[in-house]
RNA sequence: GUGGGCGUAGCUCAGUCGGUAGAGCCCCGGAUUGUGGUUCCGGUUGUCGCGGGUUCGAGCCCCGUCGCUCACCCCA
């Protein structure tokens, strides 16, 4: 038997690094008022179609749909903010002026794997439901800036882009066809099709030709309505004030049709193709695309596995004590000295069983500073030996001691 | 979904021209009978990913398949 494909398991010696990430988010997520909401992992697949858009790769051919016994077409979720906003709707926290959430959990795509990207991984998001200010928006990107920071993680990029509303964009897809169409000759196969699909997709293109030639065309921070660009200069303004390094990158675009206005990415260099560890924007439409009132929100994403691969990795934290038996009667006479050491809330490791020696080795491979050894001598003195294992010394403690002796 | 590289012990890997499988690490035991991390001695571990084919004989050659990996694609 093996794991099926594209899934990984989290080992004890990996274990403790997705625990420290998670609780750094949890803390940071705090410190700006975010409190947590969970959601299930599937959904009716309608929600899924259209709120990321019937038309993305993600809907189109990447999430795990199947019917379930009553014949409902269900689907594992391929993101969070979906299942997050029909959660917000279904739940009349809509009906709360602001609600800041953050959720985390496994996500879903049948992709082929490659480092960095799995069938089941991991993110953590963030949401900002209800203000349409661009200080909302400042403030999720300095929340970012923040927790990288607090992870140790430096290097990461952070690019922006604003990719319009519904007054500008259509006006501005209409422009950047009209560009595309008369150099079709000179872009990619792909790029050919996406001018007629999805021709902002275009600027986002990789090869090498398609960038050359579509060098002059129009781009979207320069067709702004003036709503959106005064949005767009209030949110770089926040963001210079607060210190947070950018770029606007004026070709970026987001896979998820439900994007309006700020978009970002937070980008490493160490992790070849797939080197987007975060990335978000503001879905003003969404909550309303959604049968909810209409309400403006701004989120990001970040996944766990990529972050994780840039991470120092953290050592387990070793036991505060290794417990040595070693007599015939010494599990009886230990256990409430056991109980007591760990109710004093120190961490206890032993073994079952085993020569003095082994064990001993167990203690050492262990990290334990120190071991409290039970032998039938000691124990008919009502006592057991406290052994420092960094000093090699040790001397003999009564058991009603112990946990004084600990402290 | 498309293409390239790779699958040998739990891990990292070696294995010549096809001749029947090895090292290091890890783990276990021991070095005078109750004391670890160093050192020394000894020991366990394999459907050579799986299935077929070629051959007297396949870890090695051929085909298929599964998995890993990198890139495309997609995206966090």
């Amino acid at each position: 038997m093996q794991a099926v494909r594209g899934v990984k398991d989290v080992l004890p010696d990996e274990a403790p690094n997705w625990q420290f990430l998670e609780k750094t988010c949890r803390e940071w997520f705090a410190r700006y008022g975010f409190d947590e909401i969970r959601v299930p992992i599937f959904e009716a697949t309608g929600l899924f179609a259209r709120s990321i858009g019937e038309d993305t790769d993600i809907v189109g051919k990447e999430m795990y749909t199947f019917d379930d016994k009553s014949g409902q077409s269900l689907s594992l979720r391929p993101e969070g903010t979906a299942g997050v906003i029909r959660a917000y709707i279904q739940s009349g926290l809509q009906r709360e002026a602001l609600v800041r959430l953050y959720y985390q959990g496994p996500m879903f795509r049948h992709e082929r794997p490659q480092a960095g990207r799995l069938r089941q991984f991991h993110q953590i998001g963030a949401e900002v439901l209800g203000s349409e200010s661009p200080l909302a928006d400042a403030e999720v990107l300095v929340l970012t800036a923040d927790l990288f920071q607090a992870l140790g993680l430096d290097g990461l990029q952070l690019e922006i882009n604003s990719i319009g509303c519904r007054e500008c964009r259509p006006r501005y897809t209409v422009a950047l066809r009209g560009f595309l169409e008369g150099r079709a000759a000179d872009l990619c196969e792909n790029c050919v099709r996406r001018t007629a699909t999805n021709p902002l997709r275009v600027l986002d293109c990789k090869v090498e030709t398609c960038r050359t030639h579509t060098a002059a065309a129009p781009f979207i921070p320069d067709h702004l309505c003036a709503a959106c660009a005064d949005h767009f200069a209030v949110v770089r303004g926040q963001l210079e004030a607060a210190g947070v390094g950018f770029v606007v990158n004026p070709r970026m675009v987001r896979g998820l049709d439900y994007y309006t206005r700020t978009a970002f990415e937070w980008t490493s260099d160490r992790l070849g193709a797939q080197s987007t560890v975060a990335a978000g924007g503001r879905y003003d439409r969404l909550v309303e695309q959604l049968g909810g009132q209409a309400r403006p929100g701004i989120g990001f994403a970040l996944g766990v596995e990529r972050l994780l691969l840039l991470m120092e990795t953290r050592p387990a934290t070793p036991p505060d004590l290794f417990v040595v038996l070693a007599g015939e009667g010494a599990e009886a006479a230990l256990a409430p000295v056991l109980r007591a050491v760990r109710g004093a809330g120190l961490k206890v490791d032993r073994a079952y069983g085993g020569s003095m020696k082994s064990q001993m080795k167990r203690a050492g491979k262990s990290g334990a500073p120190r071991c409290l050894i039970a032998g039938d001598d000691e124990l008919a003195r009502g006592t057991a030996v406290l052994r420092d294992m960094v000093a090699h010394s040790q001397r003999e403690v009564p058991l009603a001691e112990v946990v004084a002796a600990l402290k």
